[in-house]
DNA sequence: GCAATTTTGTTATATTATAACTTTCCTTTC
DNA sequence: GAAAGGAAAGTTATAATATAACAAAATTGC
């Protein structure tokens, strides 16, 4: 049941890993639209709502683009190593550093629901390639 | 010299402290254009870019908003606690935090340059409160 | 004071996101 | 099995966010 939805989410997840690094939810809809030049905003980003909700993507809220999970499914936070040079993206996972924040914004009272932790940089490829550009 | 950046920037800098939760450049376009009906975009997003340089104020990236800055001028990152209820920001400041985060981010040989640290929840005030809502 | 440079103002438009409505399709009931 | 009801998806239109590109003006160095 319900195949169109699933079947948009698992195209949109492919368009996701073939391009391995963040994409914006137009540029999804551009690789889409080569096949079904009908497709429209809402489409990509209830699909993309969708696999963020399932933890098979994630939004990357200071690029406003989404990524592929790159563990499989998983409900923790993800930290995100950005690559500012070729824009490669890591996900590290840490129940440690969650603790950490969670104890540092606790200590007002404050009850944590939602993490976003994102790094930006310069990956070691790029820095062992280009460090002296 | 330059006054009339730096007045823009010291009035835009005082509807974020008046408003004191984070609000979007059009909001702060909105205020300032009661008093100068010619404002444009671009004009804001300068000055805002400006103070945030300077570290006057935050862009909460998972907002889209900006926030005037609680610790004086700093150049560290912030962590910001978001309220969903009342919307009130939290920040605070944590050089351990960092650290570790460098060392996981680091594993892979990327070198940070900028954190962005958001985590959403509940403060104290609105979980007390309401919490039974 | 004049040219070069930098900053600001202005216009227009690009990019990102969602509201509102229609259609489709599945389920339930008869 | 057909029709009503409800949930999900498609579609249209537009709202919200952000910046490119150019014009005007101030500042600096000479």
């Amino acid at each position: 049941m319900y195949k169109r939805g699933r079947r948009m989410q698992a195209e949109v997840l492919g368009v996701l890993r073939s391009r391995g690094v963040p994409i914006s939810a137009y540029e999804v809809l551009g690789c889409l639209r080569e096949k079904n030049p009908r497709l429209s905003p809402p489409t990509i980003y209830r699909a993309l709502a969708a696999l963020a909700e399932r933890g098979q993507a994630h939004r990357v809220e200071s690029l406003n683009a989404f990524v592929a999970c790159q563990h499989e499914r998983h409900h923790h936070a993800s930290i995100l190593s950005i690559c500012g040079d070729c824009g490669a993206v890591e996900e590290n996972i840490s129940a440690d550093l969650l603790t950490r924040l969670s104890s540092i914004t606790g200590k007002s009272g404050f009850a944590p629901m939602r993490h976003v932790i994102e790094v930006h940089g310069q990956c070691g490829s790029c820095g062992s390639a280009g460090g002296r550009a």
